[in-house]
DNA sequence: ATAGAATGCGAGCTATAGCTCTTATTTTCT
DNA sequence: AGAAAATAAGAGCTATAGCTCGCATTCTAT
């Protein structure tokens, strides 16, 4: 009924010209996503916009989810650039300013291409391959957990990796929402506010008397 | 091309009949969810499963879509009852404990059925209909702004109502996050630990001296 | 220059999703 | 009892999604 493997190896792209054709694939789908949403995504649309053949398209990527995925793998490659320049520079400040420089991370890693973190957030089904990538969470979470325990002495909590999970968790679902689902959290003045508030709920908890 | 309304009105139940018919469709979305996942419920099966021809859930229900904003309607109904009843006991009593029971609450609400708030979670996309289902989000944020403001004597913030975002966000995040990714929080002593964690958090924020 | 690999193409297949419409059955009402 | 309204049934239509496969074109390397 269903032959497997009769067609050529669905591999990496070597050549110039092919990393271009997966470049392009990987944009158009972005795009597509962010201009007309997961339903209007089929893979005949991508290609087609890519400026690429539908064969072509499956030579790179056995699936629409493939495609989809890699646009995922993108957009967290981007924000963990920005969160990972933030945490760098943060090293080593004590916790009063380093959560604030977190905060403030968090918040512009998620203006970073915001119709596309708010599509990938909210449209897209987590099934097959998708269900795994929460690559990013796990990054930071392990990243902010490495800090904590760097400045265990500045704590007071029962559990340090608890504490992590508390504060990323938070910082994470506040500046999610805030630019997500209410824009008007986007002025500068609202901005500071939150950044305010969001440093001091997590302060105040690490540092509980 | 496509004439309009050609068709029967697509009305709601009257006889009682027909309403066994409605349950039976929206248990049977229900049950295909968890168990298959978005992507099996088709409307055909959903029909076959609930006993139901598909002429029938047509009747009632216009769209697959429809259907699936009728399941999540219904558990928020079931989880609204839970948190309801919780705040309704707690409007007087202090902050240090009503946090606490708003906390426990919301732990207790996203264990009214984990598997299908899961599901709803993470593979439905939010399209058309679904876009606009935030309802029970909004209601526990007012709910929780009215205690609040009540409250206001007990309480060291800038602004009540942003205080009420972050509080209800956080401690949402917190919950659905432990309840679907961390299934190891579920023993009652690390429950109860979280529970703590928690409130710290949030009463501290809401108390900061 | 030419073989052979890598890449690109796109007509077209298969499957199934969502949905309609006609016909049959049951309920309600008089 | 019998007419009319409400409800149920399900064969089957339309559309399109995802994807394959044979062939054409372009690269790479000798």
């Amino acid at each position: 009924m269903a032959r497997k493997p009769l067609t050529k190896p669905r591999k990496y792209a070597t050549q110039e010209r092919s990393r271009a054709t997966v470049d392009a694939l990987v944009a158009a789908t972005a795009r597509i996503l962010v201009k007309e949403g997961y339903d209007k995504a089929s893979t005949n649309r991508i290609a087609e916009t890519a400026g690429v053949s539908i064969g072509s398209l499956y030579q790179y990527f056995p699936s629409k989810e493939a495609l989809v995925a890699a646009v995922v793998e993108r957009h967290n490659e981007d924000i963990m650039e920005v969160v990972h320049a933030v945490l760098q520079e943060t090293a080593s400040l004590p916790i009063g300013l380093a959560v604030r420089q977190l905060v403030t991370a968090a918040i512009e890693a998620h203006r970073v291409d915001p119709k596309l973190h708010r599509v990938l957030a909210e449209q897209i089904p987590r099934t097959g391959k998708l269900e795994t990538i929460d690559t990013h969470g796990r990054q930071i979470h392990a990243l902010f957990l490495a800090y904590l325990q760097a400045h265990k002495h500045e704590l007071r909590v029962p559990d340090v990796s608890l504490a992590a999970f508390v504060c990323v968790t938070s910082i994470e679902a506040l500046t999610h929402n805030a630019v997500l689902h209410h824009p008007e959290m986007l002025t500068d003045k609202a901005t500071k506010t939150l950044i305010d508030e969001a440093s001091r709920l997590v302060i105040g908890y690490l540092q509980a008397p």
